[in-house]
DNA sequence: GAAGATTGAGAGTTCAATCTTC
DNA sequence: GAAGATTGAACTCTCAATCTTC
Protein backbone atom coordinates (compact mmCIF):
# COMPACT_ATOMS: atom_id res chain seq x y z
CA UNK A 1 0.00 0.00 0.00
CA UNK A 2 2.84 2.32 1.29
CA UNK A 3 4.66 1.79 -2.19
CA UNK A 4 1.65 2.09 -4.18
CA UNK A 5 0.10 5.88 -2.41
CA UNK A 6 4.24 6.83 -2.48
CA UNK A 7 4.57 6.13 -6.13
CA UNK A 8 0.82 7.78 -6.82
CA UNK A 9 1.67 10.87 -5.35
CA UNK A 10 4.80 11.48 -7.01
CA UNK A 11 3.52 11.15 -10.50
CA UNK A 12 0.95 13.37 -9.65
CA UNK A 13 3.21 16.04 -7.82
CA UNK A 14 5.55 15.50 -11.02
CA UNK A 15 2.79 15.51 -13.39
CA UNK A 16 1.15 19.19 -11.78
CA UNK A 17 4.47 21.46 -11.42
CA UNK A 18 7.45 19.08 -12.91
CA UNK A 19 9.20 18.25 -9.68
CA UNK A 20 10.28 15.10 -8.40
CA UNK A 21 9.88 14.13 -4.74
CA UNK A 22 13.26 15.13 -4.08
CA UNK A 23 13.24 18.41 -5.33
CA UNK A 24 9.72 18.85 -3.73
CA UNK A 25 11.26 17.89 -0.51
CA UNK A 26 14.53 20.18 -0.38
CA UNK A 27 12.23 23.04 -1.64
CA UNK A 28 9.91 22.14 1.20
CA UNK A 29 12.73 22.48 3.76
CA UNK A 30 14.25 25.83 2.67
CA UNK A 31 11.07 27.54 2.22
CA UNK A 32 10.24 26.48 6.14
CA UNK A 33 13.40 28.07 7.09
CA UNK A 34 14.32 31.46 8.90
CA UNK A 35 15.22 33.59 6.02
CA UNK A 36 14.37 30.87 3.39
CA UNK A 37 18.05 29.84 3.71
CA UNK A 38 19.62 26.70 5.12
CA UNK A 39 22.99 25.08 6.33
CA UNK A 40 23.88 22.12 3.79
CA UNK A 41 24.21 20.21 7.30
CA UNK A 42 21.03 20.71 8.64
CA UNK A 43 19.30 20.14 4.93
CA UNK A 44 21.43 16.62 5.35
CA UNK A 45 19.91 15.68 9.17
CA UNK A 46 16.29 16.83 8.00
CA UNK A 47 16.40 14.61 4.87
CA UNK A 48 18.42 11.83 6.29
CA UNK A 49 20.53 12.25 3.06
CA UNK A 50 24.34 11.21 2.23
CA UNK A 51 26.51 13.73 1.98
CA UNK A 52 27.09 13.43 -1.88
CA UNK A 53 23.79 12.85 -2.62
CA UNK A 54 22.74 16.22 -1.50
CA UNK A 55 25.64 17.94 -2.92
CA UNK A 56 24.75 16.54 -6.36
CA UNK A 57 21.21 16.87 -6.28
CA UNK A 58 21.42 20.68 -4.80
CA UNK A 59 24.49 20.81 -8.02
CA UNK A 60 21.28 20.15 -10.50
CA UNK A 61 18.86 22.26 -8.47
CA UNK A 62 21.27 25.42 -8.79
CA UNK A 63 21.66 24.52 -12.32
CA UNK A 64 17.58 24.46 -13.08
CA UNK A 65 17.72 28.24 -11.00
CA UNK A 66 15.58 27.44 -8.16
CA UNK A 67 18.32 27.51 -5.30
CA UNK A 68 21.79 28.74 -4.88
CA UNK A 69 24.64 27.95 -2.44
CA UNK A 70 26.13 31.31 -0.60
CA UNK A 71 29.22 31.22 1.83
CA UNK A 72 28.46 30.52 5.46
CA UNK A 73 29.43 33.32 7.51
CA UNK A 74 29.97 31.53 11.41
CA UNK A 75 31.84 28.76 9.89
CA UNK A 76 33.92 28.87 6.48
CA UNK A 77 33.68 24.76 6.50
CA UNK A 78 30.22 24.87 5.68
CA UNK A 79 27.60 26.45 3.25
CA UNK A 80 24.09 27.56 2.76
CA UNK A 81 21.84 27.25 0.70
CA UNK A 82 18.93 29.48 -0.24
CA UNK A 83 15.94 29.65 -2.39
CA UNK A 84 15.85 31.74 -5.22
CA UNK A 85 13.30 33.76 -6.28
CA UNK A 86 11.86 31.31 -8.78
CA UNK A 87 12.51 29.04 -6.40
CA UNK A 88 10.07 30.59 -4.16
CA UNK A 89 7.85 30.56 -7.19
CA UNK A 90 7.59 27.24 -7.59
CA UNK A 91 7.27 26.30 -4.14
CA UNK A 92 4.50 28.03 -3.77
CA UNK A 93 2.62 26.67 -6.68
CA UNK A 94 3.74 23.00 -5.35
CA UNK A 95 2.42 23.64 -2.42
CA UNK A 96 -1.30 23.92 -2.55
CA UNK A 97 -1.13 21.02 -5.62
CA UNK A 98 0.68 19.11 -3.02
CA UNK A 99 -1.91 19.87 -0.36
CA UNK A 100 -4.66 18.44 -2.89
CA UNK A 101 -2.83 15.22 -3.83
CA UNK A 102 -1.99 13.99 -0.67
CA UNK A 103 -6.11 15.39 0.41
CA UNK A 104 -7.15 13.25 -2.34
CA UNK A 105 -5.20 10.00 -1.81
CA UNK A 106 -4.80 9.71 1.65
CA UNK A 107 -7.31 12.00 3.84
CA UNK A 108 -10.28 11.67 2.05
CA UNK A 109 -9.79 7.60 1.99
CA UNK A 110 -9.79 8.03 5.60
CA UNK A 111 -12.91 8.24 8.43
CA UNK A 112 -11.03 10.67 11.22
CA UNK A 113 -11.06 7.84 13.53
CA UNK A 114 -8.55 6.23 10.93
CA UNK A 115 -6.76 8.80 10.63
CA UNK A 116 -5.99 9.52 14.32
CA UNK A 117 -5.53 5.54 14.42
CA UNK A 118 -2.82 6.02 11.49
CA UNK A 119 -1.02 9.08 13.43
CA UNK A 120 -0.74 6.93 16.71
CA UNK A 121 0.61 3.79 15.01
CA UNK A 122 3.28 5.75 12.83
CA UNK A 123 4.13 7.51 16.53
CA UNK A 124 4.58 4.37 17.99
CA UNK A 125 6.89 2.26 15.66
CA UNK A 126 9.08 5.39 15.30
CA UNK A 127 9.74 5.04 18.85
CA UNK A 128 9.97 1.56 18.76
CA UNK A 129 12.65 1.47 16.03
CA UNK A 130 15.90 2.23 18.62
CA UNK A 131 14.44 -0.69 20.75
CA UNK A 132 14.39 -2.90 17.44
CA UNK A 133 17.64 -1.96 16.30
CA UNK A 134 19.45 -2.96 19.90
CA UNK A 135 17.59 -6.02 19.56
CA UNK A 136 18.97 -6.73 16.04
CA UNK A 137 22.30 -5.85 17.20
CA UNK A 138 22.39 -7.73 19.91
CA UNK A 139 20.98 -11.22 17.96
CA UNK A 140 24.08 -10.59 15.56
CA UNK A 141 26.57 -10.80 17.67
CA UNK A 142 25.14 -14.17 19.57
CA UNK B 1 7.73 6.86 9.49
CA UNK B 2 7.25 5.05 6.61
CA UNK B 3 10.46 6.21 4.93
CA UNK B 4 12.48 5.50 8.15
CA UNK B 5 11.09 2.05 8.53
CA UNK B 6 11.61 1.14 4.76
CA UNK B 7 14.93 1.88 5.38
CA UNK B 8 15.83 0.33 8.69
CA UNK B 9 14.47 -2.54 7.01
CA UNK B 10 16.42 -2.44 4.02
CA UNK B 11 19.68 -1.51 5.91
CA UNK B 12 19.20 -4.60 8.26
CA UNK B 13 18.67 -7.26 5.23
CA UNK B 14 21.37 -5.81 3.35
CA UNK B 15 24.08 -6.34 6.80
CA UNK B 16 22.70 -10.15 7.51
CA UNK B 17 22.05 -11.27 3.63
CA UNK B 18 23.56 -8.90 1.25
CA UNK B 19 20.85 -8.17 -0.51
CA UNK B 20 19.29 -5.47 -1.69
CA UNK B 21 15.51 -4.64 -1.52
CA UNK B 22 15.42 -5.10 -5.02
CA UNK B 23 17.50 -8.40 -5.31
CA UNK B 24 15.11 -9.75 -2.14
CA UNK B 25 11.81 -9.00 -3.93
CA UNK B 26 13.00 -10.49 -7.29
CA UNK B 27 14.28 -13.22 -5.21
CA UNK B 28 11.13 -13.88 -3.34
CA UNK B 29 8.76 -13.53 -6.04
CA UNK B 30 10.55 -16.41 -7.72
CA UNK B 31 10.46 -19.00 -4.97
CA UNK B 32 6.86 -18.27 -4.20
CA UNK B 33 6.04 -19.09 -8.02
CA UNK B 34 5.71 -22.93 -9.28
CA UNK B 35 8.95 -24.54 -10.54
CA UNK B 36 10.48 -20.93 -9.29
CA UNK B 37 9.84 -19.88 -12.59
CA UNK B 38 8.48 -16.61 -13.75
CA UNK B 39 7.45 -14.97 -17.39
CA UNK B 40 9.68 -12.02 -17.13
CA UNK B 41 5.87 -10.29 -17.77
CA UNK B 42 4.42 -11.82 -14.38
CA UNK B 43 7.27 -10.54 -12.61
CA UNK B 44 7.01 -6.98 -14.21
CA UNK B 45 3.70 -7.17 -13.12
CA UNK B 46 4.08 -8.07 -9.83
CA UNK B 47 6.79 -5.39 -9.38
CA UNK B 48 5.32 -2.69 -10.78
CA UNK B 49 8.46 -2.19 -12.15
CA UNK B 50 9.57 -0.63 -15.68
CA UNK B 51 10.18 -3.39 -18.22
CA UNK B 52 13.72 -1.98 -18.58
CA UNK B 53 14.11 -1.86 -14.95
CA UNK B 54 13.94 -5.68 -14.72
CA UNK B 55 15.89 -6.32 -17.84
CA UNK B 56 18.88 -4.38 -16.41
CA UNK B 57 18.11 -5.95 -12.79
CA UNK B 58 17.87 -9.36 -14.01
CA UNK B 59 21.30 -9.24 -15.55
CA UNK B 60 22.84 -7.76 -12.98
CA UNK B 61 21.54 -11.01 -10.82
CA UNK B 62 22.31 -13.41 -13.34
CA UNK B 63 26.08 -12.17 -13.29
CA UNK B 64 26.02 -13.21 -10.10
CA UNK B 65 24.82 -16.24 -10.20
CA UNK B 66 21.46 -16.15 -8.26
CA UNK B 67 18.81 -16.53 -11.49
CA UNK B 68 18.99 -16.96 -14.77
CA UNK B 69 17.22 -16.68 -18.22
CA UNK B 70 15.62 -19.98 -20.11
CA UNK B 71 13.47 -19.47 -22.89
CA UNK B 72 10.02 -19.30 -22.84
CA UNK B 73 7.82 -22.49 -24.26
CA UNK B 74 4.59 -20.81 -24.83
CA UNK B 75 5.99 -17.68 -26.58
CA UNK B 76 9.79 -17.24 -27.56
CA UNK B 77 9.19 -13.71 -27.93
CA UNK B 78 8.96 -13.93 -23.91
CA UNK B 79 11.78 -15.14 -21.79
CA UNK B 80 11.23 -17.28 -18.23
CA UNK B 81 13.69 -16.14 -15.29
CA UNK B 82 14.14 -19.28 -13.05
CA UNK B 83 15.79 -19.53 -9.69
CA UNK B 84 19.25 -21.02 -9.82
CA UNK B 85 20.32 -23.68 -7.13
CA UNK B 86 22.09 -20.43 -5.44
CA UNK B 87 19.23 -18.47 -5.78
CA UNK B 88 17.60 -21.05 -3.82
CA UNK B 89 20.15 -21.34 -0.85
CA UNK B 90 20.29 -17.71 -0.79
CA UNK B 91 16.71 -16.77 -1.02
CA UNK B 92 16.14 -19.62 1.76
CA UNK B 93 17.83 -17.81 4.38
CA UNK B 94 17.75 -14.54 3.81
CA UNK B 95 13.20 -15.36 4.54
CA UNK B 96 14.13 -16.22 8.02
CA UNK B 97 15.94 -13.12 8.45
CA UNK B 98 13.15 -11.29 6.81
CA UNK B 99 10.56 -12.62 8.78
CA UNK B 100 12.82 -11.95 12.41
CA UNK B 101 13.73 -8.22 10.99
CA UNK B 102 10.00 -7.08 10.72
CA UNK B 103 8.76 -8.63 13.71
CA UNK B 104 11.57 -6.49 15.25
CA UNK B 105 10.31 -3.37 13.86
CA UNK B 106 6.96 -3.55 12.90
CA UNK B 107 5.27 -6.63 14.39
CA UNK B 108 6.22 -6.09 17.96
CA UNK B 109 6.41 -2.37 18.19
CA UNK B 110 2.18 -2.63 17.98
CA UNK B 111 -0.56 -4.31 19.89
CA UNK B 112 -3.15 -6.61 18.14
CA UNK B 113 -5.65 -3.97 17.66
CA UNK B 114 -3.29 -1.58 16.23
CA UNK B 115 -1.86 -4.16 13.56
CA UNK B 116 -5.71 -4.92 12.42
CA UNK B 117 -6.11 -1.22 11.59
CA UNK B 118 -3.29 -0.74 10.14
CA UNK B 119 -4.08 -3.48 7.53
CA UNK B 120 -8.00 -1.84 7.48
CA UNK B 121 -5.97 0.89 6.78
CA UNK B 122 -3.97 -0.17 4.42
CA UNK B 123 -7.12 -1.89 2.01
CA UNK B 124 -9.26 1.31 1.99
CA UNK B 125 -6.23 3.66 1.00
CA UNK B 126 -5.54 0.96 -1.75
CA UNK B 127 -9.41 0.86 -2.66
CA UNK B 128 -9.76 4.80 -2.40
CA UNK B 129 -6.84 5.08 -4.97
CA UNK B 130 -8.21 4.68 -8.10
CA UNK B 131 -11.28 7.16 -7.29
CA UNK B 132 -8.38 10.02 -6.46
CA UNK B 133 -6.86 9.59 -9.52
CA UNK B 134 -9.65 10.12 -11.50
CA UNK B 135 -10.87 13.27 -8.94
CA UNK B 136 -7.41 14.58 -9.85
CA UNK B 137 -7.61 14.15 -13.81
CA UNK B 138 -11.19 15.46 -13.61
CA UNK B 139 -9.83 18.70 -12.31
CA UNK B 140 -6.65 18.88 -14.58
CA UNK B 141 -8.57 19.25 -17.46
CA UNK B 142 -11.21 22.34 -15.79
C1' DG C 1 0.76 -2.95 -36.04
C1' DA C 2 0.90 -4.59 -31.06
C1' DA C 3 3.22 -7.10 -27.31
C1' DG C 4 7.45 -8.96 -24.97
C1' DA C 5 11.76 -7.97 -24.18
C1' DT C 6 16.68 -5.83 -24.66
C1' DT C 7 19.92 -1.94 -25.33
C1' DG C 8 22.19 2.52 -24.65
C1' DA C 9 22.22 7.04 -23.02
C1' DG C 10 21.10 10.17 -19.36
C1' DA C 11 19.57 11.13 -14.64
C1' DG C 12 19.89 9.93 -9.79
C1' DT C 13 22.27 7.51 -5.87
C1' DT C 14 26.12 5.45 -3.27
C1' DC C 15 30.82 4.70 -2.00
C1' DA C 16 35.49 6.05 -1.37
C1' DA C 17 38.89 9.59 -1.89
C1' DT C 18 39.97 14.33 -1.40
C1' DC C 19 40.15 19.17 -0.02
C1' DT C 20 39.52 22.86 3.35
C1' DT C 21 38.71 24.76 7.73
C1' DC C 22 37.98 23.99 12.52
C1' DG D 1 42.84 14.64 13.64
C1' DA D 2 37.69 15.56 13.07
C1' DA D 3 33.85 17.85 10.67
C1' DG D 4 31.70 20.04 6.53
C1' DA D 5 31.49 19.66 2.05
C1' DT D 6 32.76 18.39 -3.05
C1' DT D 7 34.30 15.21 -6.71
C1' DG D 8 34.57 11.08 -9.65
C1' DA D 9 33.61 6.42 -10.49
C1' DA D 10 30.51 2.67 -10.12
C1' DC D 11 25.92 1.27 -9.69
C1' DT D 12 20.78 1.70 -10.28
C1' DC D 13 16.74 3.49 -12.55
C1' DT D 14 14.17 5.88 -16.41
C1' DC D 15 13.23 7.14 -21.04
C1' DA D 16 13.37 6.45 -25.87
C1' DA D 17 14.81 3.58 -29.62
C1' DT D 18 15.14 -0.96 -31.39
C1' DC D 19 14.60 -5.89 -32.38
C1' DT D 20 11.79 -10.06 -32.64
C1' DT D 21 7.70 -12.67 -32.64
C1' DC D 22 2.78 -12.69 -32.43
Amino acid sequence: MQAQLNSSIARELSRSTGLSDADHKVLRALSDAPDQRLRARSLRDQLQWEKSRLSHHVSRMEQRGMIERVACEEDSRGSDIRLTHTGRKVIAEACSDYSRIVRDYLIDALTPEQLDSLADISETILQHSTTARSNLLAEATT
